[in-house]
DNA sequence: TGATATAGTACCTTAAAAGAAGCTATGAAA
DNA sequence: TTTCATAGCTTCTTTTAAGGTACTATATCA
């Protein structure tokens, strides 16, 4: 058994959401399954693709997601959730809607482009 | 009104509880109220002064916490929730109660000792 | 008179995360 | 024969977060 030096298991939750692009790719992913690498790149633009491929390494690697790799040329690889990918969704939820109160009552402004209608 | 380059509202909420010792710190001020600087650091024996000091003004700049101080010597200091910071508990719940399944499932050791039962 | 408790600062170093730019294999299509 | 598309990889650099150690002011208590 692994021991990581976590205070609380909240944290372990946290290391396994919390890299850069990590959220933003699990709700594409949970929105619209199976979803390809090159489907990702669209929908994140800002994301390099090695970024990209580190984040959804992380994320299968952690047993969030799983990879499904089409042996054919051009390549073809798949990604969806697992089920516990599936159970962070409403951790995620909750948090687009704290962040969209909280950014009203503080008059941030998110130059993001992905809403929660689109789940 | 400010703009920060989010991906999405879930970014901005990660942004304002993602530091190092945040979670256990609202954990901690959640849960027993007014919490005071020597008890947290009683609390959180691993944190450091500094890093303490760094995280509660971030929250309290983020309008998470809110600090009272007392004219007194020695000083006095107490820290609560605002109501922002209340409303980040559920997910801080969410959190923890999926940390523990895939602890449990994933054969992870979180050598923690800080349990749900205690808020 | 000297120690104690509180709530921190200041300065420096280390480690981890993220980003930029360019490269690769391969089969099919033009 | 050249081009295209996919799903990456490699190397280097920069940025950000975190940690270590030591120091401070001051009223009160013994």
């Amino acid at each position: 058994m692994k021991t990581y030096e976590f205070n609380c298991e909240k944290e372990l939750t946290l290391s396994v959401i919390g890299g850069k692009w990590k959220m933003i790719i699990l709700w594409h992913i949970g929105l619209d399954s199976p979803q390809r690498f090159s489907k990702l790149r669209r929908l994140l633009p800002n994301v390099t693709p090695k970024m990209l491929t580190s984040q959804l390494r992380e994320l299968e690697n952690d047993g969030i997601i799983h990879r499904k790799v089409y042996q054919q040329v051009p390549p073809k690889v798949e990604y969806t959730l697992t089920e516990h990918g599936k159970n962070l969704m409403p951790i995620l939820e909750l948090m687009y809607d704290w962040g969209k109160s909280y950014a009203r009552d503080m008059n941030i402004d998110i130059s993001g482009w992905t809403a929660k209608s689109d789940v």
